[in-house]
DNA sequence: TCTTGACCTTCCAGTAATGGGAACCCCCAT
DNA sequence: ATGGGGGTTCCCATTACTGGAAGGTCAAGA
């Protein structure tokens, strides 16, 4: 298989799969034009690095991931922790994003939005004028 | 006032303020010593983009709402589309986490979390074995 | 056989918004 | 004069890619 197919099957863009070549995730053999050769283990790893992406996982959550994915004498405690850390992370961004909406909505419902100058959304990030 | 005074009332590291100057988002005068000599405008200014990243403001957007700021003659309706398309973007990401939040909440729950390999986590992410 | 176009390769640079740190200057107090 | 705590510029690193240039490879058609 070339990029071009893996590309295609797993969903992710060329340019990803050689950086991800690149920082180790995968190795593909090569022909002898140069032509990096995907095999079918190659194909499941993107896959599998493809979805755990989708999930917010960085890379290098993806990198133990994915060792522990390979290593059947596992314990599905270790994955279970880096899956449980990375939910608190995303809860987190979720609470800031939220109080971030919440604020701002108040203040978009607030604004008049028409040709007068006052407005009520600079009134609350800059209290005073800059001058 | 020197950078370590604006930075302690603004809330700013010095090396934010450093860069927002850099980018042309303020413009400190210079003492004859080479050090920046803030004004209050600038002062007013940092506190500015400091409230206005705390929600989530880009960069340019802080760029653009500072400028508004700063025309007497502004029509609101400029300010409130910018905070408009912003709150829509932080909907979207919100609801991006959301979704992966709901996801790995399940899976994490369903993982037993022992010393055995098996895992409904890695089970998610990869339906085949590497190999 | 030549050419065209679609592949593939590597490498370099850029993104957003800082943070770290080096190397160096300045000022004040002892 | 010396020490410590300011300040300055400059470059590199971060995250996870993305774009693009310059050039090698391959298969098909004239």
């Amino acid at each position: 298989m070339n990029i071009s197919d893996v590309a295609a099957r797993s969903g992710l863009p060329a340019k990803t799969i050689r950086y991800y070549e690149d920082i180790g995730l995968i190795k593909p053999l090569r022909d002898s034009n140069g032509y990096r050769a995907f095999r079918d283990s190659d194909m499941h790893k993107l896959a599998f690095l493809g979805r755990a992406r989708a999930l917010g996982f960085t890379i290098e959550n993806c990198r133990a991931l994915l060792a522990l994915w390979e290593d059947t004498s596992r314990a599905s405690a270790d994955v279970r922790a880096i899956a449980k850390d990375h939910l608190r992370q995303i809860e987190v961004k979720i609470n800031d994003l939220t109080a971030m909406r919440d604020t701002l909505s108040v203040l978009v419902r607030s604004c008049a939005g028409n040709d007068r100058p006052d407005c009520p959304i600079l009134s609350a990030l800059g209290p005073l004028s800059p001058g």
